[in-house]
RNA sequence: GGGCGUAUAGCUCAGUUGGUUAGAGCGUUACGUUGACAUCGUAGAGGUCACAAGUUCGAAUCUUGUUACGCCCA
């Protein structure tokens, strides 16, 4: 046995332990393995020009604790990690660092610009990560800048193209004109604010008519319009539909159509369908044949030259229409529709304006209204998989299982496919090629497998000059790289493509997914796609559900309300056991506050498992050097007639019931379960009983005789387990406790964490053994301690005759040997008294308590106090 | 508007198919230190389990409704 350290410092054990997990590669996945033995885990990589937060810390320890428990319980686990630099937000953060435009310069110069600023942000991560003792693969790290993420993010593209699941098509697009590109439904935020309906009347063709009164909250939009939509059963129905109105300022005649999808309660029940100002718009368009009338460019600004006056799009006044363009021109949309409303306010066509709350949605990441543009985009098709998409989900384990409903209610909500491309610089590039080729003019040609990843903008498909094609500009959606992460990690997309298919086949589907609820439309959804759209397979059995870690009290972390934790700082001060501790004290989905006293818990627990194992140590530090055989098992020591005191067997009876309770929960995924099983036998078991008991057996010299014997051993086992079985949650001080324990011996494991180092229930004892009577020698020394203390009197002070009696069931023939067993030396000894005698009644006169479970009954004689001696 | 989650001691939370007297930590009160631990120990006080109705021999737990807070979607 190693000497035991004087005291743990966690900076220490920490660094040590790291450095060494490090150098021993102790967590990597092992091929030669059994494949029924993997579990592998689909890690979201983190965003590196992101900031450090402490929702990293939770969720990334939530995964590592069922990782390691993973681990310890036999699974092969592939736990691999990666960093995401591949998306917008590094394309802003190196343009600020360097200060440069992503544009004005080649895409392999700019990447070169990335990989020389990213590596300290990524440093940052990996740090954190290190310091958070993340059991991950560190030989299996990766960036999704690389190029062999780059390379399985087209072979994913190019798959999907192969089976027609993926096409470029001209329609209209969500488009956020802030950052000028085309994004997804899943990248739109909806944000509720105040808004005007406006009434505005538009004149009817011939004049004999009233004017049909239009509501509208985007007035911007006059000029875009095609047609307007009235309920059939609106009043004026029946005289308006087939007859044209005129457009206010513009002077455009627009057709006016019966349509029943037009709510009659809203506004006038008459509405304008412009090119476009939502979803609806777009329908009503396709069904009635609406021309197209793009007044917004891709900037959002209001365009300068529009074709008013031409064939398709008259007008009864073009002049007008000219003006009011010219003078529009250039605007913002939110500016137009500022102008425009005063220049209608003007000529008296206001009629009436309400102001309501409308949701108005917004790029997610610029935070600008969004417009719907009309340009060519590549799409993956989702819309006409909605159903397989969902019986994929409902293949998917959940945890919690209700957060699945956030992905169905999503996927049934679902309005537009899924738009890949980017109109950005920086990214992984859409690897297709346009022919200029007479006769083939547009032709799309995509490169073959072997030769990525390409990059269209400077290679060349085989057989064509840089005269014969346009290479692609735009590049994929940073999701449609992140979506392929368990693709990434198993090597391959599908059969036809893969070069090494025998290890994708055997990884995939992975074992699990961790992430955090707010990805689940983006993040969740999309890799299900993929999977589903590669090979017809899920891409993760489980997947699990962190909630938010919020500030202690209960709200949420920003910095404009200051309540920002450093997790540095955060670890610095706790240290990474104590923070873990805290995570493992979290349930799975539901958010949680980072309390004082959670982590405050932790730092207790730490302390005392370390003197509780301090305790046992010290026992055995008295043993004469071969004096006893290296502990086995408890099952083993057991039979071999080593553990034969009953409060031993007590002890271990009740440890291997914490085994496999804490196994159990941990097999559902609970291990904040789990945690509460082992802490309570640790606390309540182990430390304020057991060690009071066993202190007795634990003070010899020379060679220990047969009760010495069976607490070493005892104390020993319990020691082993319990670090063991804190180990998934506090890998640091558990570590440094087994090196302890085991440094020295035969049977040692490298590490604590080790595949296969779970305890076994199978390895302990029966879990009643002795346990009636143990049970109720620790309810009488209850009562004992509770009149000693209302005596306010120490526990070490003599009581010279300690009367039990049974209370329930009372039986004047029942004994203390048949309710506590063979034990008096031992209540004696923890009760600093002469003689136990089993009562009935107990002596008039003397002070007495009832155990917690009102079984027993204790009265006590106390010793007269002897003078102190000077 | 639709859906989901949460509501238990002063505070933070457990409570696994309904079953004795609803638990833990912090805080609080009293007491206790020469052999693991004062980053401690022992004992005590503290709860109409959000509210209302129902099912049941029995409800924190199941059903329905209400309220408050949070989240997702429209």
């Amino acid at each position: 046995m190693k000497p035991f350290p004087k005291k743990y410092k966690h900076t220490d054990a920490e660094t040590q332990w790291q450095a060494r997990w490090a150098e021993d590669d102790a967590f990597k996945w092992s091929p030669d393995a059994p494949a029924e033995t993997d579990y592998v885990i689909d890690t979201p990589p983190p965003t590196v020009s992101g900031t450090l937060h402490v929702g990293h810390v939770y969720s990334y320890t939530q995964a590592d604790i069922m990782a390691r428990y993973m681990r310890m319980s036999g699974r092969n686990v592939l736990y691999p990690i990666g960093w995401d630099d591949n998306g917008l937000p590094t394309e802003r953060l190196v343009e600020k660092v360097k200060k440069v435009r992503g544009g004005n310069m080649s895409r392999e110069e700019f990447v070169a610009l990335c990989k020389e600023v990213i590596p300290p942000y990524e440093d940052e991560f990996r740090n954190l990560f290190s310091r958070l003792a993340l059991s991950v693969d560190w030989s299996r790290e990766y960036q999704t800048i690389s190029d062999e993420s780059r390379k399985v993010s087209q072979l994913s593209f190019l798959d999907l193209y192969r089976k027609g699941l993926l096409e470029r098509r001209l329609e209209p697009t969500l488009w956020d004109p802030a950052d000028r590109t085309a994004i997804a439904q899943a990248e739109v935020e909806e944000i509720e604010r105040e808004g005007k309906l406006n009434q505005i009347p538009f004149e009817i063709e011939g004049g004999e008519l009233e004017p049909a009164i239009i509501a509208t909250s985007r007035p911007e939009l006059i000029g875009a319009c095609g047609g307007l939509m009235i309920h059939p059963e609106h009043p004026r129905a029946k005289e308006l539909v087939g007859k044209n109105a005129i457009s206010p300022l513009y002077g455009v005649p627009i057709p006016i159509y019966a349509e029943d999808t037009v709510d009659p309660e809203k506004g006038t029940g008459i509405v304008m369908c412009c090119t476009f100002g939502d979803v609806t718009d777009i329908q009503w368009y396709r069904k009635h044949k609406l021309p197209l009338r793009v007044v917004i460019d891709e900037a959002g600004k209001m365009k300068s030259d529009l074709a008013i006056g031409s064939e398709g799009w008259p007008s009864k006044d073009v002049e007008a229409a000219q003006a009011i363009i010219t003078q529009l021109a250039g605007l913002k949309a939110e500016k137009a529709k500022e102008a425009i409303l005063e220049i209608l306010k003007e000529r008296g066509l206001i009629l009436k304006q309400d102001v309501t709350h409308q949701v108005v949605p917004v790029a997610e990441r610029s935070g600008a209204p969004l417009e719907i543009i009309v340009t060519p985009q590549w799409f993956i098709k989702t819309l006409d998989y909605k159903d397989q998409i969902l019986e994929k989900a409902r293949e998917i384990t959940w945890r919690p299982e209700y957060m699945r409903q956030r992905l169905e209610s999503w996927v049934e909500g679902l309005k537009w496919d899924w738009g890949i491309s980017r109109q950005r610089h920086f990214g992984v590039s859409i690897p297709v090629w346009y022919s200029k080729r007479p006769g083939e003019e547009g032709k799309i040609i995509v490169p073959s497998p072997d030769q990525l990843p390409v990059d269209p903008t400077s290679d060349l498909p085989e057989g064509y000059s840089a005269d014969d094609v346009i290479g692609e500009k735009d590049v994929l959606d940073t999701w449609a790289t992140s979506s392929v992460s368990p693709q990434l990690v198993t090597r391959t997309v599908s059969e036809d493509l893969g070069k090494d298919y025998e290890t994708h086949k055997r990884l995939f589907p992975m074992a699990m997914r961790p992430q955090a609820h707010e990805i689940i439309r983006t993040w969740a959804f999309y890799t299900i796609v993929k999977a589903l759209h590669h090979g017809q397979s899920v891409p993760w059995n489980n997947i699990s559900i962190s909630g938010w870690c919020l500030a202690s009290d209960g709200s949420k972390m920003s910095k404009s309300k200051g309540n920002v934790i450093d997790p540095i700082k955060l670890l610095d001060e706790y240290g990474s056991d104590v923070v873990r501790y805290w995570t493992g004290t979290s349930r799975l989905g539901h958010d949680t506050a980072l309390s004082p006293n959670t982590l405050a818990q932790g730092k207790r627990l730490v302390t005392k498992l370390w003197n509780a194992i301090k305790l046992a140590h010290m026992a055995w530090e008295q043993v004469p050097e071969g004096a006893l055989a290296q502990p086995s098992t408890v099952k083993a020591d057991f039979a071999a007639g080593l553990i034969s005191h009953p409060m031993d067997q007590w002890m271990l009876g009740h440890l291997s019931e914490t085994v496999a309770k804490a196994t159990e929960a941990f097999e559902k995924y609970e291990y904040a379960q789990a945690l509460r099983h082992v802490e309570d036998f640790f606390w309540r078991i182990h430390c304020d009983n057991y060690l009071e008991i066993v202190k007795r057996r634990t003070r010899f010299e020379g060679v220990p005789d047969a009760e010495q014997t069976s607490a070493l051993y005892a104390l020993f086992h319990a020691s082993a387990t319990i670090t063991k079985l804190f180990a998934p949650f506090m890998p640091f001080v558990t570590e440094t406790l087994h090196d302890v324990l085991w440094g020295e011996g035969d049977n040692a494991i490298a590490t604590i964490h080790a595949r296969g180092s779970w305890p076994k229930a199978e390895d302990f004892i029966a879990p009643d053994t002795f346990r009636r009577e143990g049970d109720n020698f620790v309810s009488i020394l209850a009562a004992g301690r509770k009149v000693k203390s209302e005596l306010q009197v120490s526990m070490k002070a003599p009581v010279e005759v300690m009367e039990v009696a049974g209370l329930r069931d009372s039986d004047p023939n029942e004994s203390l040997a048949r309710v506590m067993g063979d034990t008096a030396l031992d209540m004696e000894a923890v009760m600093s008294t002469q003689t136990i005698v089993w009562a009935h009644p107990l002596s008039e006169g003397l002070p007495r308590a009832a155990s917690p479970d009102n079984d027993f009954e204790v009265a006590l004689k106390m010793a007269p106090q002897e003078p102190k001696s000077e």
